[in-house]
DNA sequence: AGTCCACTCGCTTGTTTCGAGCAAGCTAGT
DNA sequence: ACTAGCTTGCTCGAAACAAGCGAGTGGACT
């Protein structure tokens, strides 16, 4: 159980004057429930959240986290925003300039890194995702998208491979694509059902290798440089 | 929309008495619930899916789903059984006393004609798959539990093959099953969210060819017969 | 063997509780 | 005094539970 004690609202009383501007105290506030609520999507998922508890954990009232997302469900479409912003960062930050094996490589391992820093943020994340793909219409295309994103990425990645020749002329970006986004959802979908049951980073990397001895010119099937 | 049309309940007046014991009449209403909620799952989703329209829908009252079921956890939680038994059956009467890779394969089959013969059911399925994750604990473990039972099969059948020389001894049987059921799971979820995207039955022989050409013996990385 | 009563059990209806969502109102800064 | 962030009041609907209804059944008594 969340301790439920009212996080300090907003402090407006404070000495010197803090001088902010209308945006930022709704971004502050904005801030909070999004924390809040990710907070009670992780003990108790999405369903079992009110979006009571979502603003009073926050600090605020009753009412707040409806009147400012309207629903339950856009504040969830909020959240995933926050998320994949946060990811998009984190990950081009580690592919930079890179392409090919090696973005892909890279990319790769800021999943593992991300993963390590802030699994319960990913947790979330995949909660919200997962839980998602029942919904709406609207929800499942916004969810559609994103996957469609991720593929492209990837397969960008491959077809650079090959331009490089890193990777066999024969593969179809499009495919290993699919392959590699469909073994990471379904690793994630696993280790959020029993996270002991599974070993995150090596099953990544395991796959990893065994996509390369598959895709990869010969003399690329390598161990990943460390 | 479904058509919100009552179905005859159970003909009680029948002119030749029908005789059923306690047992088989509360059999059919579960029964004609379940397949209710199920219809009403593929077009809503779980979260829009009220007890009510269920009971309702399956030709009874209001509150019968309700009062047979208990909650509407225990409800979704039922028709996952459901699934998975007859998913159950239909796997194994494809794989029979086939062992390893024989086993592998036939067991690959058998996901394929199941997807084609029943797409809207395992459609429902997979919805509640996905959504239960984020649930409470109790479900997530049974969940874990499935998963864990998936994982299982597909190693035997692995150490079969090894056993067998269909498959490189050096094979890690539980990592494989992990890259398999993994890769499928992603892939049943990224169909779900758009299905249009996603050319499932391909995609499964794509990966299957794949994962043999690395864990196969040599002479035995050929395109499965047919 | 036939009649009747009481009981069982599948199903319905009444009711409470609680969350979502909306609207009107309040109040601290400008 | 006005704006804008926040709160409070209120309505609607769903879940869950309890009490009730009624058809069919078994047992007792004649």
């Amino acid at each position: 159980m969340v301790q439920m004690r009212r996080l300090k609202p907003a402090s407006r009383a404070s000495n010197k004057a803090p001088r902010l501007t209308q945006a930022e105290r709704t971004a502050i506030s904005d801030g909070r429930m999004l924390e809040a609520a990710m907070a009670l999507v992780l003990e108790r998922g999405t369903h079992n959240t009110t979006l009571r508890e979502v603003g009073e954990l926050a600090g605020y009232s009753r009412g707040l986290a409806s009147n400012r997302f309207g629903s339950k469900d856009e504040l969830f479409a909020e959240l995933i925003d926050v998320f994949n912003e946060r990811w998009k960062k984190e990950s081009s930050a580690l592919v930079g300039s890179k392409t090919g094996l090696e973005a892909f490589d890279a990319a790769n391992e800021s999943i593992i890194d991300f993963m390590n820093d802030n699994s319960d943020y990913i947790r979330a994340m995949f909660i919200l995702y997962y839980e998602t793909v029942g919904s709406s219409t609207v929800m499942r295309e916004r969810l559609a998208e994103q996957h469609g994103a991720y593929r492209r990425a990837i397969a960008r990645y491959i077809s650079q491979g090959i331009a490089e020749q890193t990777i066999k002329r024969t593969v179809d970006p499009t495919r290993v694509a699919l392959q590699y986004t469909s073994f990471f959802f379904g690793l994630v979908y696993q280790w959020l059902a029993n996270p002991d049951a599974i070993e995150f980073e090596s099953a990544l990397h395991d796959f990893r290798d065994a996509m390369i001895q598959v895709i990869g010119e010969t003399d690329m099937a390598v161990r990943r440089s460390a």
